[in-house]
DNA sequence: CCTCCGCTAGAACGAACGCTCTATCCAGAA
DNA sequence: TTCTGGATAGAGCGTTCGTTCTAGCGGAGG
């Protein structure tokens, strides 16, 4: 069989394939550990898959692992940035929203979950190519959702496009803050400070 | 003798000691790196220095030299700090020329210096509290050296606290994307609404 | 029935890891 | 001169790294 789940009825809890399962756990690990602290034997055990697996799913290795789980970062934070930037009309509100529901999930962690591809990110730059491609679709996607919504949102094109990067990247740097200083206040004061900006546009 | 260097005049070009040698080789190394990207035999390669020397400084091993590490980058982002803030009568200004700094070292490192800290700050959380506690002390001072700026300025004292954490985080985060995206713009155009924010205050 | 093949399983490889340990060097005190 | 102790030097410890490789499993097609 090639694929054994999916492929029918995704309703129901979804047993979850083998493949998918270490895509998973690479992503969570990568998160909370980065990418030159996270092993593929690591990898194996917490996803419940043998070492001859993760080979025979991911031949390129570490590294052609290490871009799908990014991609998988990127969908999870997508996810999250549609819903909170849809949850309002006023864009500002929505904005807040979002660093609301970083917060949260952030403490829920116990700080431990922050952006799931800023760790491998920065520790790749300019030595992993396939990683640091993925990365940079990942960023591209999240400035293409925030600058669709303020575009919604009455902000001309041009300066929807510069705001999109500054909201994205200020997002990166406040989950930074939040979990070094243990706190969910610089996010939630970086998305006052956010909707007060983008109060200054129309 | 006890350290060999220092003690006399300060001019000219200094002769480096071992020790500074190593906390200087391990700082940019981490930067470029991380922590676990990072081994001690290349930290004693690059410092020119014996794995020998390496443990007679740091007894505390690895961990110990990072969070001396983490102190050498915290100073040296302090400085660059005061620099571009005081260099304007302008907080909005002097913000902008901060950005604009950052920028022109970023791009002549070929992208690769970014924040001295946040990498190995990432892959570190809630798992080396020496190097955790280093790191909450850079931000800290980094967010006081930006709040004196902008009481200066005429930005009431609450106000100042919340917007220097906001732009603390925020320029880590243009940082970031800078080095992603191998451009100047993010940090340029995240420079510029910083100083937009600013300017609703006061 | 047997064959095929996608997938699972884990032993084994050389290299690198952080760290310990002993030995040596050498400027200044006695 | 001998002694002393900070500093240098690097071999070697046990472990883990990413990767390779061969062997076995089990359902589908002939």
């Amino acid at each position: 069989m090639k694929t054994p789940e999916r492929t029918e009825t995704p309703e129901k809890t979804t047993p979850v394939g083998t493949r998918e399962r270490i895509v998973r756990a690479t992503s969570r690990l990568l998160q909370r550990q980065g990418y030159e602290g996270t092993g593929i034997k690591q990898i194996s055990r917490e996803a419940e898959a043998t070492l001859g697996s993760v080979y025979h799913f991911f031949p390129g290795g570490k590294q052609e692992l290490a871009a799908e789980a990014i991609r998988h970062g990127d969908e999870e934070f997508a996810v999250l940035l549609r819903a909170g930037l849809g949850s309002s009309a006023d864009i500002g509100e929505a904005v807040v929203t979002c660093t609301g529901m970083l917060a949260r999930e952030l403490r829920a962690s116990d700080w431990q979950d922050g952006c799931p591809i800023s760790s491998t990110a920065l520790e790749t730059v300019g030595r992993a190519p396939a990683i640091e491609q993925a990365v940079a679709a990942a960023f591209a996607n999240w400035r293409a959702i925030v600058t669709e919504h303020l575009v919604a949102a009455g902000i001309g094109a041009e300066d929807a496009r510069e705001l999109a990067g500054t909201v994205v990247s200020t997002l990166e740097g406040a989950e930074l803050a939040a979990q070094i200083a243990r706190s969910e206040e610089p996010l939630l004061v970086t998305g006052k400070h956010l909707a007060r900006l983008l109060a200054t546009y129309r």
